[in-house]
DNA sequence: CATGAATGAGTTTTCATTCAT
DNA sequence: TATGAATGAAAACTCATTCAT
């Protein structure tokens, strides 16, 4: 029974049951049968949707980074001061949603597939250069050189962040956050925008 | 030829290999007979050795960890101030060895073989409390709260590290470790320890 | 081509087949790809329906038993007198069928298996189960102690069949029946069931 | 050091290990390795001595066959009466050595060997002669079929045997003898030699 | 005599991918 | 659109056997 529109719907579902796989075996060695399985559909028709293996992860990726941009557009909401805009940035790097295990494990392999995927890697790249411009513009009116204090804090997160795929000692979400906004305290206090 | 006291050789050279073969691949999806046949033997000789492929693996990642805790060592060497060592951490962190591509896609493979080995993970977590344990010892005399500072500078030392694997607009090692050593500086005006 | 349904022909087929390969090489070392080309098919499609080579190995014993069941329930129909019963018993086990070298060394080699694997043991032993209640229930009304009768029995079938797998100076399948035969005519002559 | 005479202390650590080691697995699929493991030697020296891993089972099995010929020479000692010769040799095919678990298991396993190997069948072939010839002569004073009387017992024999190696609801040795004995006495009840 | 070193050939098993229906 | 059927290619791992020492 043939049904009309199914594609997006089959596509996400394809998605979302990767992301899932991915990060539960914490590998990308995970089978197209089991994402279709999970899917609830055939192998078959996860090929017939994305043509390969990679593709159907680079999209897995893909929709990673468009959730988190939309977690950082609605936290940029109003009108935030600089300040928090900048603290935004980070509350949603840490937000419940991207602190799960499963997309922290399925994050840290899109930077293993960025090793081999052309795709992937121009992905993450864009990633960090969203970020880094969103962490420039709070910066820009707050410090001398904002460039350096981006790179910094973008650093920062990354670095913390892939440190709870390791689970052990790991920092709670809210302190990750804390860490970080002290840093970025820190840079402000140090390097005051004197106009 | 020679025909005994082979096996620490063959097992170097196979450790050697595989993080070549891993850097090279940017995966840990590379057989045991590539490694094998990079390290010049049939990858019967490397099973004989290993195993199995994990251990062989697990291996690889102990060595690395194993020449970063020499390099260390080695910059530790002397009598340093406190913030000499913790700037001697930092710079053995991004050393010309320790910074090849080869190197780093190798670590950050290992990142996720710990989501599955719990060797692995274990090696990991090593790294991590001497890496701790080492910051911590030169910032005690230095700031209040020696802990933060140290799981702060930790952080942005994986994250810069990490970062490297994306290769595009890559900082430099000495970039890097300017970057670093910035974030201690701040880190020690901010909360000196008045004693 | 049929497109449909194909699962119950192709394990069909490979328990055939794995029953000739075993049969010919008088051994459990075959290998699914034997299996899987005499049944006509690839080694991988064995074991998307089988699981595991052992699996396979495990119902083609299955089958084989069933076979064999259902030729023993076969011959016992019709109203058959307690000596008639006995008699079709032995004459199923070493009917042109049974008989077959082939079937011949792939039993002996399912002794084997067995001592390996539980569900081999199991089927072996539901193979000896029935047999014996059904000897017993042949000799109940004619001997006094049908259990060691039908012990007696039992054993002589499977020592006379094992010795089969030797080939040379063999029974023929008639002189085989007639030598047990013959003893289940003594069993009864010396212990009547004087009722 | 090379040591003078150890050859055949060498071959019989091995052959004993042999039949240890197929004992335990229940199986042929014993490897070199563990059997000259087990006899305190290389596989290298097992091939040395025995060329192949084939000659080594059929010397394995050629030993099991000559210890039990020594038993039942043993057993015939002194100058029993024709029915205490049957006896001896029943008695001896159930003694305590061959009525182990791991004996029956390698004796399971020479039948399999005997499908492939003709030296194997060969040497099964001359037990069996043996162990005919001597029935006969313990039958021929008694029954006037001394061949039948042979076969039967001779297969009666081989068939509680194989039996013991499902080990489940297995007879003792004892009952094991008893219920071939009570089949003697019938045979020479039911047909008496009337000289 | 004895062995560690070494490997070729093979075996099971897995999987992405294709295709007929 | 959807899938069961089917497979080629590869991978990890094993093992009997050889050989230099």
């Amino acid at each position: 029974m043939p049904k009309i529109g199914m594609e997006p719907l089959r596509r996400a579902a394809l998605v979302e049951a990767a992301i899932i796989e991915i990060g539960h075996a914490g590998t990308l060695d995970v089978t197209v049968s089991q994402i279709a399985r999970r899917a609830g559909m055939s192998s078959a028709l996860a090929h017939h949707y994305f043509g390969s293996k990679d593709q159907m992860l680079v999209a897995a990726m893909r929709h990673i980074l468009t959730l988190f941009g939309a977690e950082v557009r609605a936290a940029l909401q109003g009108n935030p001061t600089p300040l928090q805009r900048i603290e935004a940035l980070i509350r949603a790097s840490f937000s419940t949603r991207n602190f799960q295990p499963e997309i922290i494990a399925a994050w840290l392999n899109f930077y293993v597939q960025a090793q081999t995927s052309a795709e992937a890697r121009r992905l993450l790249a864009i990633y960090r250069k969203r970020l880094h411009s969103n962490l420039r513009a709070g910066f820009r009116p707050l410090v001398r050189d904002p460039d350096i204090a981006s790179e910094t804090i973008g650093a920062l997160i990354d670095g913390v962040y892939i440190r709870q795929s390791l689970h052990d000692d790991a920092l709670a979400g809210g302190d990750a956050v804390s860490l970080i906004l002290a840093s970025v305290t820190r840079i402000i206090e140090a390097d005051p925008r004197t106009s």
